[in-house]
RNA sequence: GUGGGUGUAGCCAAGUGGUUAAGGCGCUGGAUUGUGAUUCCGGUAUUCGUGGGUUCGAUUCCCAUCAUCCACCCCA
């Protein structure tokens, strides 16, 4: 905070990146598009700007309240920076909904703002990818996208052993939380917030947000009971239970397609969001240094309604990039940033610029990315500055190639070289960086 | 929003109420006008996050503020 000079740091809870990081998060990003491309998801995106209202709406209360980064435009629009890609995606969806084939299976990266105290896993702007998959109320919605989820993560190279899709259903806690346990509707958050923290907590701990929460002791008895009850066991409570049903019907596809072992059912995972209507699931890190929720997602199928058209079905989840980023390094599948550029062409002296950039065009007009040197430094400093970018060939020629119409190509890694004429040296690199 | 830890160069860091603020890595120039290493020589903080206070004197002590990290809150 300098009075004289502006400060370098970028906004407080947001990421510069330069080139290094901007290679991982490059090669990072289009690991997640192939994957979710090879599921025929198509790519959209909407502005980072939306009206203050599409969140006020649906999104929960404290999003809202305290985390919403918004002001009030030059011609008195109140407006939000987006903290989340659904209601976006609802917008635009409604907005076309009778032109579009169904189902619709859509995917973004965007980048999304929350107004808060940045910590380790959460910063104030981050990336995350939205899958999302519109048009069917039915369960078969839901095994695609846990499949599209666990897809992604294999995709990076994780192990299926590495992570657990936990699934739940908000009706059934819903008839749990208004039949079996007789709640008010005061009670049901405060409950509900409870059972969010349970895996962190102890069990007394546990019992004792729900006394505070206004609960009895039956109440406790009758819910420590229903979470810790296997899905089986829930049939005779619940059977009738439409979300029972779903979970049943979804439960089913997921063994006989085989994914059974990566994904469990556990009815302490609720999600905050409000506009959650069936399906709910988390995926969690199962390495012991990291133990965490990663991502997760559920059924909406209420919110595109809400701009007052047809009412669309829709499921989906979105992945934030930080949580992502800390799993792969946590499982050591970073991927591997390959170099952005193909050759170096260096510079001998001033008298070979015009022949040195001649032979770079070349090379571009081959397809080959080409950068050069346009001073002449030390040919030992040229080596050095091409190695530090990763580049791993180096063209050179000076006064000795210049004369007899011949190239110097220099593999930095090995340090090996060759003398070949200029005519041959296109189709000697496009043969090399094949 | 609440509580706590930490701020000395690009990075890692030593240091002290008293003239010029160690060292290492990195970066950079040279020794070396046809080759990346090693070695050697030089340059890399007019000042210790910022502002104020105490003091003859503050990087050091005090206050505030900002930044950052951790936990909480909440989670998209």
């Amino acid at each position: 905070m300098s009075k004289q000079s502006l400060s370098t740091q970028p906004y407080k809870g947001t990421r510069d990146f330069f080139p290094e990081q901007m290679q991982v998060r490059d090669a990072i990003f289009s690991q997640l598009r192939a994957s979710v491309e090879s599921y025929g998801y198509q790519a959209y995106d909407g502005p980072m700007l939306e009206p203050f209202e599409l969140y006020a709406a649906k999104s929960g209360d404290e999003i809202v309240s305290e985390q919403l980064y918004s002001f009030e435009d030059r011609g008195k629009r109140k407006v939000a920076m987006r903290p989340e890609m659904t209601p976006t995606l609802a917008r635009m969806v409604a907005s076309r909904s009778n032109q579009l084939a169904r189902p619709i299976r859509w995917y973004s990266i965007p980048n999304l703002w929350r107004y808060e105290r940045p910590q380790r896993g959460r910063l104030r702007e981050h990336w995350q990818l939205n899958v999302d998959l519109l048009g069917l109320a039915s369960v078969e919605a839901e095994v695609e996208i846990v499949q599209v989820a666990i897809d992604l993560l294999r995709g990076f190279g994780a192990g299926i052993s590495d992570f657990e899709v936990q699934i739940n259903h908000r009706q059934l806690m819903d008839a749990v939380f208004e039949q079996k346990l007789a709640l008010s509707s005061e009670q049901v958050p405060l409950v509900a917030r409870a059972i969010d923290k349970r895996a962190k907590i102890e069990p007394a701990a546990f019992e004792k947000l729900l006394v505070e929460a206004g609960c009895k002791a039956q109440q406790i008895e009758d819910l420590n009971a229903f979470l810790v009850s296997p899905l089986m066991e829930l049939e005779a409570d619940f059977g009738d239970n439409p979300g029972f049903k779903d979970l049943c019907r979804f439960f089913d596809h997921v063994n006989a397609i085989g994914l059974g072992p990566v994904c469990r059912f556990n009815s302490s995972i609720l999600r905050g969001l409000d506009y959650y209507t069936g399906i709910v699931f988390e995926i969690y890190d199962k390495h012991p240094d990291n133990r965490r929720a990663l991502f997760g997602g559920g059924r909406y199928d209420n919110l595109v309604g809400m701009f007052g058209g047809e009412q669309i079905p829709g499921v989906g989840f979105g992945m934030g990039d930080v949580t992502l980023a800390d799993f792969l390094d946590t499982h050591g599948i970073l991927p591997q940033v390959s170099p952005s550029i193909d050759v170096m062409v260096g510079l001998f002296d001033a008298s070979l610029f015009d022949l040195s950039q001649q032979i770079a065009r070349q090379l571009r007009q081959a397809g080959l990315r080409v950068s050069s040197v346009l001073v002449p430094m030390k040919l030992g400093k040229q080596f050095q500055n091409a190695d530090k970018q990763g580049i791993p060939i180096m063209v050179m020629l000076g006064p000795d190639e210049a004369q007899q119409g011949q190239v110097t190509v220099k593999h930095l890694k090995s340090g090996e070289q060759e003398t070949l004429a200029q005519t041959s040296l296109v189709p000697y690199l496009q043969n090399l960086l094949a």
